[in-house]
DNA sequence: TGACAAATATGATTTATATCATAGTCAATT
DNA sequence: AATTGACTATGATATAAATCATATTTGTCA
């Protein structure tokens, strides 16, 4: 971790959009800007929350672990997005850990400071109460998938996720730099399925796959297959 | 439903608790009680966000559906607990079933009033912040538990939550009225795989079951189950 | 009180998915 | 240029858990 001076312009993250005009000066002489190598922990499951952190570049992957070996992966955050709230809850124990997947710059603000901006700016605090509340539904949607969807309804959920998440180039092409591992660990099964899956939806002309290149041939049949099982 | 007039005391609520002392009576006058007989859908997934409900008496399931007669339970709500918003969310519709299991007498408050009530008392929306950043612990926790955890963890897990929840009387038993069914639904797995993996755990001596009745006899080793597979 | 539906109980069978094993490919580092 | 380690690829095998099948018991209401 190394920290450096190179600030944003104080108008992408959920705090800057959500404050008063006249709360930025202080969000500015708050923040601390950091960086992170690839594969180096931001921070990790059990230890004290220290604040939030909002991604300025580069993409840091959200995930718990099972047992040694295993993980699930919960969410890929990229540029603007948010991570470290989940920790403001009850207790002070993150309750995840977010690794870098690339080099990653952050935006960090402390916990103490956060709460202040909160009791500072009633529509921050509606602002984060309402996107909690996406989160909440995201992640019980996810739930109900991983217990009653079939591995193929999950791969084609996180390849549609992914291409949303990450956009595709001209030629169609999503443009991330995922190892298959990770797609799997998100998609809630082990590599060697993910890779199967895969194959599967190449041989039905779903999807393309050249190399390490990914492209969705077909997004309404991928998201058929996550709506009910044939 | 029917609708009903037996007030309660404007006081266990997270509305009524977080809600500034003069507005009260505000409350008071955009309530409504609403009785719901056993089995009877309170609100269903993929309809209209109404309001919110708070849980007066009888116990409610939160549940959601996949491919006919397969479900996922999310949380059984007791008196005291607030149900119906997981909708609060950008799209205003339901993602959730709630059904009552028993005779439940709710709550009810419209979504303006609601939404008046959280412009008005900024602690209000701020307490809702932090329940919503616990839910969504408690979910992705359930995520990675769904994902990677074992049968025999989830239904002890289960059995936990159902003890912590309804409580214990005497003699031990938990206080409830659920199905295997309903129970199974919220491990996440069959019925049958249940109904097993209770027999697994009773000849283990951890549990202990006469007819109806439930109870945990060793809940250090249920919850060593939930922590790593052997 | 009897009848019918719902819930419980259990064995047998199937299947989806994880695990194991092994090899090939690529990218980085010495 | 060679060596290492991470990632990709794929077949073979094992297994946890779902599904199917069928009694039995219990609860409900007509």
């Amino acid at each position: 971790m190394k920290t450096n001076k190179m600030p944003c312009d104080l108008s992408s993250c959920l705090l800057c959009k959500n404050s008063l005009a006249g709360w930025l000066p202080l969000i500015d002489g708050n923040r601390q800007m950091l960086s992170f190598k690839k594969k180096e922990v931001i921070f990790s499951e059990g230890s004290q929350v220290a604040g939030v952190y909002f991604v300025y570049e580069g993409t840091v992957k959200i995930h718990k672990a099972w047992s040694q070996q295993k993980e699930l992966i919960l969410q890929f955050a990229r540029k603007g997005d948010m991570i470290g709230y989940r920790a403001l809850g009850n207790d002070q124990i993150l309750p995840i850990t977010a690794t870098a997947l690339d080099e990653v710059t952050l935006c960090f603000v402390a916990l103490p400071f956060f709460e202040l901006s909160l009791q500072s700016n009633h529509s921050l605090t509606y602002a984060l109460m309402r996107f909690y509340a996406n989160a909440l539904q995201e992640a019980e949607k996810r739930m109900r998938n991983l217990a009653l969807m079939d591995v193929k309804g999950r791969v084609a959920e996180t390849l549609l996720m992914l291409q949303h998440k990450f956009g595709a180039d001209e030629t169609g092409q999503i443009v991330m730099n995922l190892t298959r591992q990770d797609m799997a660990a998100y998609a809630g099964t082990t590599y060697e399925t993910f890779f199967r899956t895969l194959n599967e939806l190449k041989s039905e002309g779903l999807i393309q796959q050249t190399d390490k290149s990914l492209i969705l041939l077909n997004a309404g049949k991928l998201a058929m297959l996550t709506h009910t099982d044939p």
